[in-house]
DNA sequence: ATTTGTGAACATGTTCACAGCT
DNA sequence: AGCTGTGAACATGTTCACAAAT
């Protein structure tokens, strides 16, 4: 909205772009602390910064792609990662023939090197990209060096101690839902909602 | 547990292996109908067999995959999909120099072919896998053929008529959300919990 | 006139605790 | 004795509706 000029926006039209209603927008911004001017809106600038902050995104992450395979690859490629302020600054593997060579500049190290290169480049978050079998000991070497969010993207539960943050991403999983939502059940409740309520 | 060779399960352990507690385990699958035996608990076949059935995953789901990038290639490659029900039968793109190839011996078709192809091979859900700028149209043209599921990896917020279901998938907000659990605010409510309550 | 921020009302979701069955 | 299925109690989340601010 910013680069279309708007300079203020209303929690009606908020809520009408992301899919919820005006309310719910005041309710939880409300969470966080007070935006807006009342009769007037939110300014978008500020909102935007206010809201970066919160989220922690203010920052550059350095991220560690664990996992130089197919998937590894199209997420390396991945170019909204980059823009959304996420890079892919390391990546590591165990196969000998993949270590050394480099994608974009970037060096497959082998994950042996994994202590050194995250202290080193002050890692905090990790994108697991290793086979289901692999993940949980990965991760365990991951969180003994210190890392402190994983985006698993394994079909496996991991379990990580107190502290670590984990974000599983199963795109079977997200298959199923839409089978299950397309069985014979009309509507189903949860389902994501396109249709925009708001204020009477 | 079925290959563990389990015959019969409690929901104090169902909850355990899936992060959750006994009660809730009764009371969701209450909800569909009744599963289990008073003193004896859920016999492990029949449970996985009605699940199956009510998730809509008795049948396998023949998959469209738009997006014939890095990761329409990733996705085509990622064995998990067929070994959850889901078989990628056709390809599209619109780049000449794609069409006409075969990945694993399935063609890459024009995007233009997508009513043909929809019809012949009764594919219902599609995998969309291309370029956040064209997403809205190309699946504004599945919904045109047919198409009643959508699971899209492109980051934009796709607009569908009632009755298509859309599942979106955009692993920077993924980041995001991990970004925002490890700012200073300690354990964030809404985390993923990883330890287990059970009933007392 | 307009729009926020927020208690109060309402709705949905989770846990408790126990009767009823094996 | 052990475990399910489920109302009732409790907790969390959403919407309403309006006083307060510009």
């Amino acid at each position: 909205m910013e680069e279309e000029g708007a300079t203020t926006v209303s929690s009606r039209v908020l809520a009408q772009r992301v899919g919820t209603t005006a309310a719910q927008v005041r309710k939880d911004l409300s969470l966080f602390g007070t935006f807006g001017t009342r009769g007037l809106g939110y300014e978008v600038r500020s909102l935007r910064e206010r809201l970066r902050e919160i989220l922690g995104l203010a920052q550059e992450w350095p991220i560690a792609l664990i996992g130089a395979g197919r998937i590894g690859s199209a997420l390396f490629e991945y170019p909204n990662l980059r823009r959304r302020g996420f890079e892919i600054v390391t990546i590591l593997d165990r196969d000998p023939r993949k270590i050394g060579r480099s994608w974009d500049g970037v060096r497959i190290r082998s994950i042996d090197e994994v202590g050194e290169v995250i202290e080193r480049l002050r890692i905090k978050v990790a994108l697991v990209a290793v086979p289901a079998s692999e993940a949980q000991g990965v991760v365990d070497r991951l969180v003994g060096c210190g890392i402190r969010g994983i985006l698993n993207l394994a079909p496996a539960r991991l379990r990580v101690p107190d502290g670590v943050t984990v974000n599983e991403v199963d795109l079977a999983l997200e298959l199923e839902v839409i089978s299950y939502a397309l069985g014979a059940r009309g509507t189903v409740p949860g389902e994501i909602r396109q249709d925009v309520t708001s204020d009477p």
